[in-house]
DNA sequence: CGGGCACTTGATAGTAATCAAGTCCGGTGG
DNA sequence: CCACCGGACTTGATTACTATCAAGTGCCCG
């Protein structure tokens, strides 16, 4: 793990300030003071940036990269909870309630974290309080996402919550082709089936299945494509 | 569905301002502030008392009463998100993004409900900004459960998941007595079901025999004593 | 006390987990 | 550039579990 810590003026655009949505309000003059307080620190892929229970020193936002959060179940499997991008945050306990992480955070792929210690982070809020607000609106996205996947969780056809993760993906990760929807995969067969609560047999089975009806079209094992939306929307709906 | 309106000065105590935890920071002539603001509904056994895509004209806060919050799966069946109790408050999406409430609420038994209009919240939080992180820290508490929830619906040991319900039930609705604590079960066979997502007979069975190893106790369809509380957690962790 | 609804219990069937071989893909080194 | 190696993935056979269907039973309320 490498820290590059403080930025030029010349690479703005490679601080976290510019992407993230909590800073989308933020005038010239303050985007410029929220990056001077910012440390940039790189993971490779598999490798942990936080565990369950951890104090962080401050939030943690994804300048670039994907970042799995999961939880163990009892039985020791995998239970993932959110899929992080680019311009999400983590840590947000710590910073409101003072309270550790409450899942592990793994890095999908190399990943770039910026680091807003906790009073760099507080000292900002003092003197733009709409910053507020979009932390409540980050907190109600994140909520509406575990509504979501505990339904999908809820749901005992295999077929349709395998559908759901899909579309999901499709949604956050696809791009357009003439003939379907080409997603690139964030997951692992094993991954997908912690994400929905099953074994990487039955994600397995079932995407060959979807291939075999001419839903999707299997790209190697990191990329599939969709060819009936309209088929996993029916499936979903 | 009866309206009791606007609060004189001596029921103060029947009054949701102090008894809400977002509400604790408030000085005593901004407690009656809110209050005169406060229009206060009735709900009976089984009401519906929001409906998801509702636009609700304001945040709803429990007064009295318990309530279920759910959602459909797929196959129509009810996915419990929430229980709600005195203090808890819904409809903060509506509040904070403009957005419908995104689950059904119906009144487990008879409920009263605060509802604070938008205006009116809006102008309170302008007096009192430390509202602010009084409900960001509820919005987490609720992230905190709803990521429990996951890790638990994604364990596939059925006993290990009816402990832990047991366990959050004997928590919130549970009083000690000398020979276990005795529960008094908010939610019917099938609610249960509901909230880890399988069906009502598997409960029943589940149920049964945990008070055949004499770890716990049915005590008519609405009660049960846990004899052996150290069993259930064993289960659970 | 009676009726209805929730609950319990039993039998069966369906589905995914588990166990067990293979097979494929991607990366590495010659 | 090709061959090889290891991990991820696929596929098959079996087992275990819960859903489902069905028939009582008992609790609770009027």
């Amino acid at each position: 793990m490498s820290c590059q810590s403080k930025s030029c003026e010349k690479c703005h655009h490679n601080i976290c300030t510019y992407r993230v949505p909590i800073f989308s309000d933020l005038e010239q003059n303050e985007m410029t003071k929220v990056t001077e307080l910012i440390i940039t620190r790189k993971y490779a892929r598999g490798e942990m940036i936080v565990m369950e229970g951890n104090q962080l020193e401050g939030l943690y936002i994804i300048h670039s990269g994907r970042v799995k959060a999961f939880r163990y179940t009892q039985e020791a499997k995998e239970q993932i909870l959110y899929l992080f991008s680019e311009g999400d945050f983590f840590g947000e306990k710590n910073l409101l309630r003072k309270q550790p992480v409450t899942y592990h955070a793994e890095a999908l792929e190399e990943t770039q974290i910026c680091v807003i210690p906790h009073h760099s982070f507080h000292e900002l809020l003092k003197e733009v309080p709409s910053i507020n607000y979009k932390i409540m609106d980050q907190l109600c996205i994140r909520i509406e996402h575990l509504e979501s996947l505990i339904q999908n969780m809820g749901t005992r056809d295999m077929e349709a919550r395998i559908s759901a993760i899909l579309l999901e993906f499709a949604e956050k990760y696809g791009s357009k082709q003439k003939d379907g929807i080409l997603v690139s995969m964030p997951l692992s067969r094993e991954g997908i089936a912690n994400y929905i609560g099953v074994t990487r047999e039955t994600i397995s089975r079932k995407l060959s299945r979807l291939q075999e009806d001419g839903i999707i079209e299997l790209v190697g094992n990191k990329k599939l494509k969709i060819l009936d939306l309209s088929a996993l929307e029916q499936d979903f709906i």
